[in-house]
DNA sequence: TCCTTTCTACGAAGACCTTCGTTTTTCTCC
DNA sequence: GGAGAAAAACGAAGGTCTTCGTAGAAAGGA
């Protein structure tokens, strides 16, 4: 018996809400987020060799996944299928969000500077930061 | 700022498993960070007040920090001195990598373009980022 | 109908995390 | 040298995470 979850609705009486996926959930839900809808089955076959998990375990974090409010499920004959209900790209920004106030004293400027420091980014992809935050700018320009 | 870097000198006979630090390990570290050199009371006395805890809970964090490897210590009188080992460069970096690798198909450009989209940044901000890329652009190009 | 397969439900084991209290050690100052 | 204060050492309690096994329900075919 799920409730309704509404997509991104801040869970109201309650403290803290678990904001942030563990590891195997960001595995299960990046799954997800590529088959758009999935069974247990499905979103097991579709893990990676090297972390298979048996069938009764990928049931078990789909549970707390829904749980947790970051999935629903729709009965279909015997079998739930699965669907996210947090989006890739809310839980993108979230991370992102969190990362730079806890490590980058809030400071996305920094971020992204160790980014472009560390990484060995080609010209190409150099020019498409760039392109970015120059579209970004005319944007907030107008 | 800027903390004397070892060479990881940790983790001798350890798998590679505690890559990341954990909620209130990064507080700690943070603190650390800034410090410079902390003993575990000025550690707990540098916490938030919202997330003070009893000094023996200060103490046990740094000896978990410690025997992970992101510490080492040293013995002033009865009273350890801590330090880290882990830079906050080094650690940006490996969480920026992680973040990228886990949730932006490793596409540095993808997670640029999500933070710009995201944060009302100021046009100051846009620019400072800017101005590093086309730094790094012409580092590159020579 | 009844057997087999496939699913859900549930709980348990073991690892790790967070917090703290109790005990032991160590230093300092009369 | 002994009392008292501060620190370290230790471990326990309660929580979460991860994984899986067992039990039972559901569906369908012989």
């Amino acid at each position: 018996m799920g409730q309704p979850e509404r997509p991104d609705a801040e869970m109201s009486d309650n403290k803290k809400k678990t904001q942030f996926l563990t590891e195997v959930e960001l595995e299960f839900m990046t799954r997800l987020w590529e088959l758009g809808q999935a069974t247990v089955r499905d979103v097991q076959d579709a893990l990676a060799p090297a972390k298979k998990l048996a069938y009764t375990s990928a049931a078990t974090i789909l549970r707390i996944l829904e749980q947790k409010g970051f999935v629903t499920s729709t009965k279909q004959g015997k079998t739930f299928i699965y669907q996210a209900t947090l989006s890739k790209d809310t839980y993108q920004s979230r991370s992102l969000k969190n990362l730079s106030e806890k490590l980058f004293d809030n400071t996305p400027a920094a971020l992204v500077a160790r980014l472009v420091d560390d990484y060995d980014l080609t010209e190409e992809t150099l020019g498409e930061i760039r392109a970015l935050i120059d579209k970004r700018l005319r944007d907030d320009k107008r």
